[in-house]
Order: structure tokens, then sequence, then C-alpha cells
DNA sequence: GCCAACGTTGGC
DNA sequence: GCCAACGTTGGC
């Protein structure tokens, strides 16, 4: 496995929280349903096994990071996209050929305290964070200075 | 709930 | 292959 790395993942709590991946069986769930293609990208090409991921809620009160997710499954094929009943179908992706992909990820910690959006623009040395150069993109790359910062803000 | 930003689609 | 229209994300 080559050195881990480390990225942000965002979710709508109300879609899916990570309450919801620590609840989950192994507190183990397949990261689906991305259908942006910097974010696939990402997913199929570079998020490896063994990765971190910061887990954030979007769209939330406040948006912050809540915890700690460790990547165990490298990128694969979403084959939510091609089953019409999922949450997303998309039948331009088939089996044959696969247009979208996934990791699978297990919750390892919340943060005890949340680090907010506010927090993170409040801080000087993470205004470089992928984050605010893409926004819409749901998968970001953090480099281990940010990821460092963070977790300290964090408690953890 | 509003709306800015920006990715995606589709007409030409 | 350009670009206007459209749809979605996501902060506020």
């Amino acid at each position: 496995m080559a050195e881990s790395k480390y990225w942000l993942f965002k979710s709508e709590p109300t879609a899916y929280s990570f309450a919801d991946l620590m609840g989950e069986q192994g507190r183990t769930s397949e990261w689906d349903g991305v259908r942006n293609y910097q974010a696939r990208n990402f997913l199929r090409d570079e998020v490896e096994e063994g990765d971190k991921v910061l887990f954030y809620h979007s769209s939330a009160k406040p948006t912050a990071v809540v915890g700690t997710a460790v990547v165990v499954r490298s990128g694969y094929p979403d084959d939510t996209a091609w089953d019409p009943n999922s949450d997303h179908p998309d039948p331009k992706s088939t089996p044959e050929k696969p247009i979208w992909y996934m990791v699978d990820i297990k919750g390892e910690a919340e943060l005890p305290h949340p680090v907010t959006l506010a927090q993170i623009k409040a801080t000087p040395a993470l205004q470089e964070m992928s984050i605010f150069k893409r926004p819409r993109v749901s998968i970001h790359p953090v480099v281990k200075e940010e990821w460092d910062i963070i977790l300290g803000m964090g408690g953890a």
C-alpha cells in the first residue's frame, strides 16, 4: 500500500450522517452515489485502502467536520448506478462500462468538538484547503498539515 | 428559502 | 466545439 493520503468527504446529514455510518454493521459503508466527474476521478484513481477521511456535514447546522473514517476498500464500480431502484440511478453506466465509482469507508471516531466551516475559514493555515477552491465537489484531498490542524481543533 | 457558483446538457 | 439554458450544490 502506498503512503496513506487524506481526504474530506461531504455528506448532507439528512441524507447520510456520521452517526449513520457509526451505526452500520462494522461501522462500514459503501460511499455510493457520487455523480460528479472530479469526485469520481478521486474515488476511482486515488482514494486507496488505508487513506484517512474527514467526514464533513454540508447543509447542516452548523456545517462542520464531525468525525474521522478510514478507507477499507479502494475504488470499484458503483453498482447503484445501474439499479433503477437506487436513489441515484444513471442508465448510461453499465456493469460492462461503469462510469461511477465508490469506495468503502469505516467510521473511526467522532470529534469531541465538531470543527465548523466558520472555524476553518477563520484559521489562516487552512485558507488553502481544496474545499475553498472547488465548491460543489463532494470529495476533496486534504494535506497532512490540514488534517493535523483540524483534528487538533476538534480535540482529537 | 434564496441565490451564487459552476458543472452538465443539448442545440446549432 | 461553442455557448446558452438548465439543474444542483451548498452557504447563508
